[in-house]
DNA sequence: AATAAGTTTCATTTTTTATTGAAAGTTTAA
DNA sequence: TTAAACTTTCAATAAAAAATGAAACTTATT
């Protein structure tokens, strides 16, 4: 395989396991592209390599730039905006994992608090229910701050989350 | 708020995070209505209580099941096949991590190698993109595995993985 | 202050994904 | 072995999500 093949083939791959988890394939493609670029992208290069129209590239760059793991940088003498992307892999998963913690768990976590809040003496459908919802919440809220002592430490993360647990 | 209303709140918000996440509505929507009811339920019953075909009640039962986080159950003397979510947080956890490691994941690793493995001795650009891709199949790799051992040793993980490492 | 070079927005269109429903298929039991 | 009760499949349709592209907007330069 040569290089503008394997370059293709990754930012396919990359697109594809975007849109499985969530989040669409331009916007996954794009931080691809940029990801393996070793130098600042402008958009028309970004339109022309993924064959993507202006609107497109310029809403999901601004929806990188918000999720902040893609940047704007300006050259010195140079009207044109370019692009980089977040390459430090261990920031990278930091901020999409705060991301989307604040963007979906966390209004998640409080619907459920909601709903295993009703007042259930009544069947033991009822109390089925308050159980069951209030054990999700004690779940989802464990796996959101473990995720988050994971990312909060990142560097050598096991050693730091055990030592604040022996504290 | 009242039972039904609380409910069916948590039947769609469980729904639309599900949706979020890269699983269809309507299969979450049917997991947690399994999850939150205290006894195994119909197809019928599923079909009338989130207003969806049988068609679409039938394949997304089936996709549950093959994920292994819905269970069919016969009741003696009846016809008719009943259905119940595994309700053991942990245990659907461990599966559903599981199963898109192996749909997912495994699949985007194998791509990773592959591009990363090119010859590339060539341009700075050329360099570049074998460093990160690399980089990245070394992270997608490593969390993938700190993944499933939490979820191998489900109680306790972090004991476990600590031990793990000692050893 | 006019113009040029570029970027953003958003109503419309396209593409993708999910759903329906009717026909085909199964299974149980008489 | 037939029929009734129920489930699955899949081509057609609908719904949802993403992409386009042209007009509006911004900013820098002369």
């Amino acid at each position: 395989m040569e290089f503008r093949e394997a370059k293709n083939k990754f930012v396919q791959t990359w697109g594809a396991l975007g849109s499985q988890w969530g989040i669409n394939k331009t916007m996954a493609q794009i931080h691809a592209l940029l990801m393996v670029s070793n130098e600042a992208v402008s958009m028309e290069d970004i339109m022309e390599e993924l064959q993507i129209s202006r609107g497109n590239a310029s809403m999901n760059l601004r929806a990188l730039m918000d999720w902040g793991i893609v940047y704007k940088e300006y050259k010195t003498g140079e009207r044109r905006e370019y692009f980089t992307a977040e390459k430090d892999l261990d920031e990278l998963a930091v901020k999409i994992s705060k991301e989307r913690s604040k963007r979906e768990i966390k209004p998640a976590l409080k619907v459920l608090k909601e709903v295993s809040s009703i007042e259930a003496d009544g069947t033991a459908e009822e109390r089925h229910f308050v159980e069951q919802t209030t054990k999700l919440y004690d779940f989802v809220l464990k796996a959101d701050n473990v995720l988050d002592k994971m990312t909060e430490y990142k560097d050598n993360w096991l050693a730091q989350i055990l030592l604040k647990f022996m504290k």
